[in-house]
DNA sequence: TTATACTGACTTTCTTTGACCTTTGATTTT
DNA sequence: AAAATCAAAGGTCAAAGAAAGTCAGTATAA
């Protein structure tokens, strides 16, 4: 609907670094471009280019100081087979979330997808006769994030 | 019978969602148009635009908050009647994935989503040991389809 | 007289703003 | 040359603002 300020704001930057894996800029004139307070800058890099969404901010005060907005290249993959290798135990419900959650904050699934995912992993999904729900729920998520992985998507 | 505000407003929304799947607006604006307070709009979303009558909202408070509102394709509850009833019954793969097709072709999800559902109920992650696949697939996809029904998404 | 509609106070969430703080490189003093 | 000062960045945080959500009470139509 109404874009805010801080989203423009986040779209600059993102456009910023289509080219680049990294893009270095001064507060004050990106603040005085976007005719909005300096802080409102940080507010942006807090809330969008957090390390949860695969981004490293560093910066330099003082004279000729700056700000460097770094893409974390390879995010992902850390993340999915450090996940994948929990997936080789058993994994309660609890566990189970946990990682899902997780995905979502790194923008890998959407809040929706988490809510289909994690109803696959219920204990109502895995109401099975023998005891054997934590396997079948490290399975069932492993495979969910191998598809993420490959990211074959269509 | 005389028309009441609701009616008005959920003709008026009816109407903007001739052309699109969806529109986006400004609680505020829309109640000020109407004359009426803000919560009223909550009141006819929440008795007209149920997911049981075909409809989805998101919504975000805050600056540059909004409401949106998702027609989905044609009232889908017969057919996720009938899928839950087809997971009464053991499914094998070839089954639930048509199942999961048929969710794509109605747009209750998206391929995504399809993909990740898919891999869930696919014979690795089912890989276990007794030859129970066929009613472990049918409890889990009965889950997903229990899911949608609800239509409970944050 | 019951079910539906309307209202408004209070809550939650996200954004914007500004006052004050810290760091740093440059410049001036001693 | 070392110490002191200064100005130019950027950082923090809390308060104010802007939307939307909730819920319980009241009013009204059938």
């Amino acid at each position: 609907m109404n874009k805010t300020i801080s989203d423009t704001i986040e779209e600059f930057i993102m456009a910023s670094l289509d080219d680049d894996d990294f893009i270095e800029l001064s507060r004050n004139d990106l603040a005085k471009f976007f005719s909005c307070v300096p802080s409102q800058i940080n507010y942006v890099l807090n809330t969008r280019f957090t390390v949860n969404r695969g981004f490293v901010i560093e910066s330099q005060r003082g004279g000729g100081g700056y700000i460097k907005i770094v893409r974390m290249q390879d995010n992902n993959n850390n993340f999915l087979t450090n996940a994948l290798n929990m997936c080789t135990q058993p994994l309660s419900l609890t566990e189970g979330a946990q990682i899902i959650n997780h995905m979502v904050e790194r923008r890998l699934i959407s809040e929706r997808e988490a809510e289909l995912i994690k109803s696959t992993i219920s204990v109502k999904a895995l109401n099975n006769p023998i005891n054997i729900d934590n396997k079948l729920r490290s399975n069932i998520l492993a495979q969910v994030i191998i598809k993420l992985m490959k990211g074959d998507f269509k």
